[in-house]
Formats: structure tokens, sequence, C-alpha cells
RNA sequence: GGAGGGGUUCCCGAGUGGCCAAAGGGAUCAGACUGUAAAUCUGACGCGAAAGCUUCGGUGGUUCAAAUCCACCCCCCUCCA
């Protein structure tokens, strides 16, 4: 292998499987490439599991080659099958024109559109497959396609397999669809890799075929390995549900504390996946963590890395603010105007009127999200786990919400931050 | 169209007339221990502060009593045509 770019991917266990792995590193010595990776709109925001494609894209173009970021405007209305255990809710065309609109500019803060030859470019796949009419798709690339080989794809396999679900022909064409993609993209930018997930190698290695088949070109598939926890459980998810890129869904706040929270057997690994930064400095860092004892420094780097990159400096510094403040600096450190700062960075917060008061506790803390339902607020209570600034309030408290909110207690005679656990927080103002 | 199997609380999955808000596991939440980590242990886990209210694909019915029985309907899977 030549190719400096894929001994920095082989480095951070970034590649998982290649498609023409012999001639992949000499063309792409061999000068300015172009590659596309897919994004499908499934929701009107991306999530963080496509967070290492998106960095794959860019650590293409940081070595010189041209990014396609594909957004999958036609792949999104028929909707992947692979790997899935069920098949899939349909979308409306208009709700999914929506989302690619979104989803475009999410992907384009990643890369690079100013950069002379090697300028990034966002495609829809709708463009080529809109006006594409039922009979040419069948005879012109559905032909190219052997039933026996899709049937015998991993990615179907349990959909087909499997009792008790099964797959529909629309879904089953999804491949079809992804392989004419990288054939109409080849011909129109000279397009001959196509990056995407571990669960993606049967759609590439389909949309390579084609390609030769179509344009009789060789063409190469690049995929990334599913991202594991050494625990098992599922990357990506937490209490508060699924990690979004788009900070109205997941503030920058909550971003950061995601990754502050990496368990330390993943962290490392985390860092070679989602940060620029070099291999040789994070093993210099494991190394340093591993001699001293106690809190390791890896996650502080990782969450600022990642949180710079998805949501930048602004939305890292707001994010340190609130951590800074919340985890260990004291409440009366914080001036009246850090307050508001706090609310305005991402920390929940809701205003409530004084005679607005529900009435109890377990249902003020509920409305404001805190807890899912009253009952875990009550056992929070139970168990002294409840603050309102600093002072713990016991399941006694619970029907005097006016008494937990003592004007006494406020901080500038409005603000009650109300910490449940030990780290969720919701700051009141009560007007 | 025919035959068979199945739809249970977030997920998997028991339950075939009362002892069922429904076993068990997972996930999740809280506590202890810690490093805002992991592992472990403890508690909670339909909703409700409580009284109580609402669940077992849907609608009706039988019964003092149904997730469990009956009828019809909807959906899924397997095999046959």
């Amino acid at each position: 292998m030549s190719s400096a770019l894929l001994e920095d991917l082989r480095a951070r266990g970034l590649i998982f499987q290649i498609a023409g792995e012999d001639d992949l590193p000499g063309w792409l010595d061999g000068g300015v490439r172009t590659l596309y990776c897919g994004f499908d709109p499934t929701a009107d925001s991306l999530h963080i599991g496509s967070l290492v494609p998106l960095l794959m894209l860019r650590r293409f173009q940081l070595a010189g080659h041209k990014p396609l970021a594909l957004v999958g405007g036609a792949t999104g209305l028929v909707g992947d099958p692979s790997f899935k255990a069920q098949e899939r809710q349909l979308n409306t065309p208009e709700v999914v024109a929506d989302w690619v609109e979104k989803i475009k500019v999410q992907v384009s803060q990643f890369i690079d559109f100013d950069a002379g030859e090697i300028s990034a470019e966002v495609v829809n796949n709708l463009e080529w497959t809109a006006e594409l009419d039922v009979l040419s798709f069948l005879r012109d690339v559905g032909k190219h396609f052997s039933i026996n080989a899709m049937i015998q794809k991993e990615s179907v396999k349990q959909r087909i397999e499997r009792e008790g679900s099964g797959i529909s022909y629309t879904e089953f064409t999804y491949m079809i669809l992804q392989s004419y993609d990288f054939a109409e993209l080849n011909k129109r930018y000279g397009c001959s890799l196509q990056l995407g997930g571990s669960d993606q190698w049967g759609n590439i290695t389909g949309g390579i075929d084609l390609t030769r088949r179509l344009n009789g070109n060789q063409v190469f598939g690049l995929t990334m390995p599913l991202i594991t926890k050494t625990d098992g459980s599922k990357f990506g998810k937490t209490e508060a549900g699924t990690i979004w890129l788009d900070p109205a869904r997941t503030s920058p706040y909550a971003f950061y504390q995601f990754w502050l929270g990496t368990a330390d057997a993943d962290v490392y690994k985390f860092l070679k996946y989602f940060t620029f930064l070099d291999v040789t400095e994070i093993e210099a860092v494991e190394q340093a963590d591993a001699e001293r004892q106690g809190r390791p420094e890896a996650q502080d780097l990782l969450a600022r890395e990642v949180t710079r990159l998805v949501h930048g400096d602004e939305g890292l510094a707001a994010a340190e603010r609130i951590t800074e403040s919340l985890f260990s600096g004291s409440l009366d450190a914080l001036a009246e105007g850090d307050l508001a700062q706090l609310r305005q960075d991402g920390l929940p917060a809701s205003t409530v009127g004084r005679d607005g008061f529900p009435e109890t506790l377990t249902q003020m803390l509920t409305e404001a999200g805190m807890a899912g339902s009253g009952k875990q607020v009550k056992d929070a209570l139970g168990r002294n786990a409840v603050l309102v600034n600093n002072h713990p309030v016991g399941f006694d408290d619970n029907a005097n919400v006016a008494g937990c909110f003592d004007p006494a207690r406020a901080l500038f005679q409005r603000y009650y931050l109300v910490k449940l656990g030990k780290k969720k927080y919701h700051l009141f103002e009560i007007a």
C-alpha cells in the first residue's frame, strides 16, 4: 500500500473492507480523484452515526481529492433494507424533499466548497432518477442484476429468511438504485470511489459491478467499520435518545456531554475515528493516561475536538461554559448574567409563573422534561437525589412546590437550578 | 384462493378464565462505590402525589370475573394453488 492516506486510515482503524484493494493505492496516488458517499434523508437531521463517513469525505479532501456528498432524495423515498430487521415506513415526497434540503446544509459544513479543483459538491440522486421511466430502468439497469445474487446478499438475508418479517419489492430494489447512483456519478463526474459504512458493502459492490457493465470502468469501494462500544450497547444512543448533529435537536452542551461520557475502553478508538488528531498524538495521550492514576484526559479531548468539528468554536465555548458552571464551579460563583448565558447556551430551562405552579414537584419536573414520569421523580425524591439551588428536597416536599421554590432560596430573585440525579440539570426562571 | 402459525406493557419473550398491571431477560431511571468512566450491588420501571384510572391488534359477545372463551374484522409470516 503506497498511499499515505490509506496508511493513516488503516492506523485509525477506519478501513473495514476495500473493493479493488490492489489497485486503489496507486489510483489514489495518481492524481486528483473523485469519490462519494451517500446520506439518505430519514429525518430532518443526521445523527452521529453519519459522522464517520462525513469526516471521511473530509479526510479524502484534505489528502487532495474531490468529495461528492450525495443526498438521497430518491433513495430516501424507497428505504434501505440493509441489515434492517423490519420494513420501513415510507415518508411522503414532500417530507423527504424538505429533509433533503436540511441535510444538504448539514453535510456542507464538513467539506470545503472553495478548494479549486478539489471543491466539494453536493448532489441529489433524484436528479437522475426522477424522470427515469420504469421500462428503461428495467431494461437498461435491472437487466444487469441477478436476483440469485441479490438474495444471497447478507444485508437482506435476515429479511428474507427470518420468520416474522419480510421485504417488499420496493426495498429490495434499493440496492439497484444505489448501484445506479454510482454508475451515474462515474459518468457525470468521473467518480470512482464510494465510501460507506460496513452495512453498505453489498450496495457498493453492486454499484461497482454495474459501473463496469454500463460504463466499462473500474471503480472502487471502501467501507468503514460499524462503530461498536466495548460494553455491547449501541453507539450513539443515550438516555435522552439519539445524538443529532442539529443543535436544535441536541444542544452543543448535550453533545459535548455525550462525548465526555465515553467509556475508557472506547475513548482512544473514538479519538482516532472522530478527530483529525495524529494517531501518534492520540497514542501519546493514551500512554500518559495510563501512567497517571485517576481520571483520564482523553474524554475531555474527544469532547472538545468533536464538539468543535460539529458546532464550531462558539458551540464548544457554550458547552464548556455550562459544564464548567455545573460540574466544577459552585453556584455562588455564578453571576446573574452567567445564568442568562447558560440558558442561551442551551442548558435546559423553562420559565414558570409563581402563580402557575402545578400541584406537585413531580408534575413540575416531569413537565420540564427532567424525567419520563412522576414515578421517576418520586424515586429520586425518596433518595435525596433532587436539589434545588443545592438544597435537597425530599418526598415530603412534593406537594409543597412554592416551598421548594422559596424566594429566599432564589438566585437573583428568580433563578432556580434544579439537579436531578448526578447529571441532569434544569434551570427554572420563576417570573 | 386453500392450509397452518402469529400479533402481550420501550424491545425480546412467558402467560390460555380469577392469585395479572401481567414471569424472565434487555434497555432505561435513581442510589451506593467511583473519575460526570466501566464493572458490581440495591431500588424503580403503564399513568397518577394519592384515591384511583387505563392496558395485552380492532370491534362486539359469553361470564359474577377475560390477555386468556366465542364471532366478525385488520395486519404479519410459512407452505400449497
